[in-house]
RNA sequence: GGCCUCGUGGCGGAGUGGUGACGUAGAGGACUGCAAAUCCUUGCACCCCGGUUCGAUUCCGGGCGAGGCCUCCA
């Protein structure tokens, strides 16, 4: 009775809402790796998946949502960069250090772009066990075999044993093979198997492991492949099938796909989860973000540094920034759509301060059509006052403009000056003032009270 | 090479078989001591070539262009 539509990637095909428990709505989300500060391309999903959160905290009642989105803590990249930033420190501390901190950055970030922060947050490193099991489950249901690669001892998924495998991203695999750039890889019974778990060596994490595998019995010390913690955390949060699951267009194949593979080979189960939602790409100023380019920017950068066209940027603009533009469509990210953003987001604020009208109900309609964006901004270009406040809430924007580090006392005084001056008629000085406060990012806007004819000042922030 | 998206004004973005919302930016005006805000007015677009049609931006075909995946990736 919601009305909510989502476009599901496993169909290709906008499809009615029906959650498996109403009173459980269940959402699983892609977190970041966590080697480097998290980039505005990053950013898009913690965005657009926080709006979805907050929709279906609306529509279903705050504490009938789970929303989970993943750290992951294990990975190559990680140990790379322990090794590079903490060269003296034995292993496990180093990918802490690394590890600890980059998720500490993500937070404020994401946090400055209005996210709410998910229900879990599991880490890879602490599900190990639960991958473990699950690996031994699809080896006993011969989805899974061990064999020896060159870089030692793995159990790879066996993907011929999944007979509608590529269900996701349509990807057959006769098709896959004929792509020429799949490693040939001897040990594999299909190039298309990737791995489970492999060994790992002097100067690499690892966890004991042991396995049974044809009467034998098989101890690897070793660390997860890429897929499996997804599969087995959102076993862990979520159960062995949930509603939604989200993350980036660059995930549904190799990642989603494998993820359902395992979790339906060791579950015995049909789906993993009932929906499948994917944003769309960042480009940067038209071009591809890259290092390379040296268009790579980070979140933080953007809000705390002046290196995105020459100041910085506020986390709600950013975040509306983002959201102009539909989920699934890709993203030209420019100073320009920052400047555009910005100036709606004051007429929001503006109007959010002034006579109600309209209701934040249409903004909700509009976004149950999956995630309309553009129609909800229409929506709240109609509305004013408490209506606007409450749909700008929904949407994860402060219902006004902020007025942190902003000395309210001081402005007020400066107002009370500045009509001293009109009565002396020293206008110099008064916009002598008035250009003063503009530089810290006060606007005043002078008018005329329609009762008594006398002249008053309003402000508001603008940075 | 295979698979898959997308191409509307400076920018963002709707929509439709019969000349195309809206927002933002620009121009002009009203208001204002001047600004800002607000209001009014206004210029500017449907990638190209065929086809179907009385008529296509919208349907079909081809081309061109951009992007994604096939390898780590939001």
């Amino acid at each position: 009775m919601t009305g909510l539509k989502i476009y599901n990637t496993l169909t290709r095909r906008k499809e009615a809402f029906a959650p498996i428990d109403p009173q459980n709505v269940r959402m699983y989300v892609c977190g970041p790796t966590v080697y480097d500060f998290a980039h505005i391309g990053n950013a898009r999903p913690a965005i657009v998946f926080d709006v979805m959160y907050r929709l279906l905290r609306h529509v279903y009642g705050e504490s009938h949502v789970t929303y989970v989105r993943n750290i992951t803590d294990v990975d190559d990249k990680i140990n790379a960069r322990a090794c590079r930033d903490f060269p003296g420190l034995p292993l496990n501390e180093a990918i802490a250090g690394v590890t600890l901190k980059t998720e500490e950055q993500y937070h404020k970030d994401v946090a400055a772009l209005g996210c709410l922060p998910p229900t879990h947050e599991p880490r890879a490193t602490d599900h190990i066990p639960g991958m473990v099991s699950m690996i031994q489950k699809l080896i006993d249901k011969s989805h899974a075999y061990v064999a020896t690669g060159p870089e030692g001892r793995e159990v790879l998924f066996d993907v011929i044993a999944m007979p509608d495998y590529g269900g996701l991203s349509k990807r057959r695999l006769d098709e896959q093979q004929a792509g020429a750039r799949v490693a040939v890889e001897a040990h594999k019974k299909n190039p298309a198997d990737f791995v489970l778990w492999k060994e790992s060596h002097v100067g690499e994490p690892g966890w004991p492991a042991h396995f049974h595998a044809g009467g034998q019995h098989i101890d690897i010390h070793g660390r997860p492949g890429w897929h499996i913690e997804c599969s087995v955390m959102s076993e862990a949060h979520l159960g062995k099938i949930f509603d939604i699951h989200g993350g980036g267009l660059d995930l549904i194949f190799p990642h989603h796909e494998n993820e359902i593979a395992q979790s339906r080979c060791a579950h015995g189960t049909e789906v993993m989860a009932n929906y499948w939602m994917h944003n769309g790409f960042l480009q940067v100023e038209g071009r591809k973000m890259s290092k390379s380019e040296g268009n790579f920017v980070t979140i933080h950068e953007l809000l705390e540094t002046e290196k995105f066209g020459g100041r910085k940027w506020p986390g709600e603009v950013l975040r509306l920034a983002m959201l102009m533009t539909h989920y699934r469509e890709p993203i030209d990210f420019s100073v320009r759509r920052l400047e555009e953003a910005e100036a709606v987001l004051a007429r929001l604020w503006r109007h959010a301060g002034q006579a109600d009208a309209g209701s934040a109900q249409a903004v909700v309609a509009a976004l149950a059509d999956d995630l309309d964006f553009n129609a909800a901004l229409q929506a709240l270009s109609a509305m004013g006052g408490t209506a606007l406040q409450e749909a700008l809430q929904v949407l994860g924007f402060p219902p006004a403009a902020p007025l942190d580090g902003i000395d309210v006392g001081a402005v007020e005084k400066d107002i009370e000056a500045r009509y001293a001056c009109f009565a002396a008629k020293n206008f110099a000085e008064a916009d002598r003032i008035r250009e003063v406060l503009l530089a810290q990012g006060i606007q005043l806007m002078d008018y005329k009270d329609p009762q008594t004819g006398e002249r008053r000042t309003k402000w508001e922030v603008k940075r």
